[in-house]
DNA sequence: CTGAAAGCGCTTACAG
DNA sequence: CTGAAAGCGCTTACAG
């Protein structure tokens, strides 16, 4: 028969028992220590170690209408950069007792994209987390209101979202992208394109302004062509315009896509980085692969999920103290609540890593 | 004041209310449909759609004693492969209504990775989850008694485990590192070497055996060159082996490290695949982008999260009639229990994908 | 087929 | 500083 060897959890019961107190003070000691004699306290903490006790979480969560549980909510993780910003975000939720609930948003994968993202968030708010990281590449107005009306503090992570009301953390790749241009043209280059993707991702969008951004300042024309994300699909698009023509610098706005540009500019005998000079975006394995190597703007996406998780944690606890206040009946009405200071909106800045692909 | 637009999420007796039903119906009609009346069920059942009702999940999990939630332990999720892993794990969960928890297990990194691991465990055991994904390069047994001992199904993922009694789900890499070898050594190559990694992982040790059983039996001559599985690092060691001598067939244990293995023959001027032919695991992106491209043992690495998360799925439901066999007193004790009959071992199929850096 | 009631393991005002 | 007790939102025998 199974189960025989199976040992049933302690519970918090179980501590206060041996510890002989109620288990409203074993809860103390776990929530609020202050609060507990610290001899008592020392002796309780050592029986939880020594019964190795958890609290149920579960039961926690329902009593506290806490979860101390933080949802992300992420694209295939697949996708270049998300597992980065994911291990970001776990260490420092790590650090801060955070645990993570993972949803994957397979919504632009379906028939009815809003249908089914509004469904996941519903999902996600009901899951009953205390705070949502959500990363992609951008976010659509249907899914504000939603995000706006829930009880829970949201961080838009690495995704442009147009609402300034949402917190977000992200990099400025519009800057990245204008002050690159901005540096190769004053290397004396002039025939700069970007290479971009065919379908509209609203990251790429913004590399493409700030690019156009620095080439209209310097009055040089701009071209922006786009090619398929896939790399047994652009490799054609790059010989077809490769084979006429080509730029003095290329920047590529993922850095895969830059190593097919260099394959196929290579096999054209085109001389990489005399004739053409390639820059790429995040700075991946890829980038040291290539040869020649990749000169890429390295985008910290680890940063990102870190300061991502770290501004959540903040708002949750904001949000946390808020609630207090409000219920603590106290205090006058009148007198000064502290301020909010948090800053709901930050930058992570990128660095640039120069390699061989340009001179 | 914060929180007059936060809508408090409906309860089920909101639902019961509105339908004109206990909660006990509205409970029957989301756990037990088959118990309803299908006329009252219906009914139910248009209300909950109606108020957007989702039950609390730690209400739900505190009072069954089941959250429906799987955790998914892995390393880094950078860490080559695993981020693919996991896709195919929450598809599959999704798909069998299970949520995730996910935790990052830092272990490695740790002063004291074993106390810290086992923490990890009790952690993960204690969250109340249904069952455990565990993936990882290997599993130490410090730790499979402790898995043993708690009431939840684990599957190891792709993680090399030497007790039988603990399901897993993998790839062959021993075969398949077999298989490759004696292919290249009926194709006529005698001078084959493997190409492995400084640290341990028991993952590529098995890949090593495969290859050292090929060449015995051939009675050929085995090569095993570790390298560090940094790029930076490891091209030194290539220049340094390569500019004396190189073998007709270079098996190399990861895909990454075969593209560098790649780059510095071919800066060597040592012709691919004429004078040297180069085999990597895994079939990653890196393998496309490469010049040659490189031949892969192409390891379905999505496929193996679907599998594993299958497999638990399984597992939980089994756990969980069982249970109930066991507490319904009603059947006689000598009753034929109904045998379990699910496969708790399960290998995924590799493939080869043939490129330009064999001939 | 349905409802009243106990119970899941915690937290937290409240009273002392 | 500590304990008794209510309550968090569900599930599920039990009785009808």
């Amino acid at each position: 028969m199974k189960g025989d060897k199976r040992s049933s959890p302690n519970k918090i019961y179980d501590v206060a028992g041996a510890a002989g107190v109620s288990l409203a003070t074993v809860s103390r000691v776990l929530n609020h220590p202050e609060k507990v004699k610290p001899a008592t306290r020392e002796k309780i903490e050592r029986i939880i170690k020594e019964l190795g006790y958890k609290p149920n979480l579960n039961a926690k969560g329902l009593a506290s209408s806490k979860s101390t549980t933080v949802a992300i909510v992420v694209p295939e993780l697949t996708r270049s950069s998300i597992a980065g910003m994911v291990d970001g975000i776990a260490a420092t939720a790590i650090r801060r007792g955070y645990l993570i609930r993972l949803f994957v948003n397979n919504s632009s994968n379906s028939d009815n994209p809003v249908a089914e993202e509004q469904e996941l968030w519903r999902t996600v708010i009901s899951s009953g987390v205390d705070g949502i990281l959500y990363i992609n590449d951008e976010i659509a107005s249907e899914y504000i209101d939603i995000i706006k009306s829930a009880n829970v503090s949201v961080v838009l992570t690495n995704t442009v979202c147009t609402d300034y009301e949402i917190p977000s953390v992200a990099i400025d790749y519009k800057k990245a992208a204008y002050e690159i241009t901005k540096e190769m043209i004053e290397r004396g280059n002039k025939k700069i394109w970007i290479i971009s993707t065919i379908k509209k991702y609203a990251v790429n969008d913004l590399k493409v302004e700030g690019y156009e951004d620095a080439m209209r300042e310097a009055g040089l024309e701009s071209r922006v062509i786009n090619v398929s994300g896939k790399t047994y699909l652009n490799e054609t698009s790059y010989y077809e315009i490769l084979k006429n023509d080509h730029p003095d610098v290329a920047i590529v706005v993922r850095d895969s896509m830059a190593v097919s540009f260099i394959n196929v500019a290579r096999q054209l005998k085109i001389s990489i980085p005399d004739e053409l000079q390639v820059i790429g975006f995040q700075n991946t394995k890829y980038a040291e692969l290539s040869r020649p190597t990749l000169t890429c703007i390295n985008t910290p996406i680890y940063e990102i999920g870190e300061v991502a998780m770290d501004l959540l944690t903040d708002l949750v606890h904001e949000a946390e103290l808020e609630e207090d206040y409000y219920n603590d009946l106290t205090h006058t009405l009148n007198e000064e609540r502290e301020e909010n200071n948090i800053e709901i909106h930050k930058n992570v800045d990128y660095s640039i890593v120069w390699r061989q692909s340009t001179k």
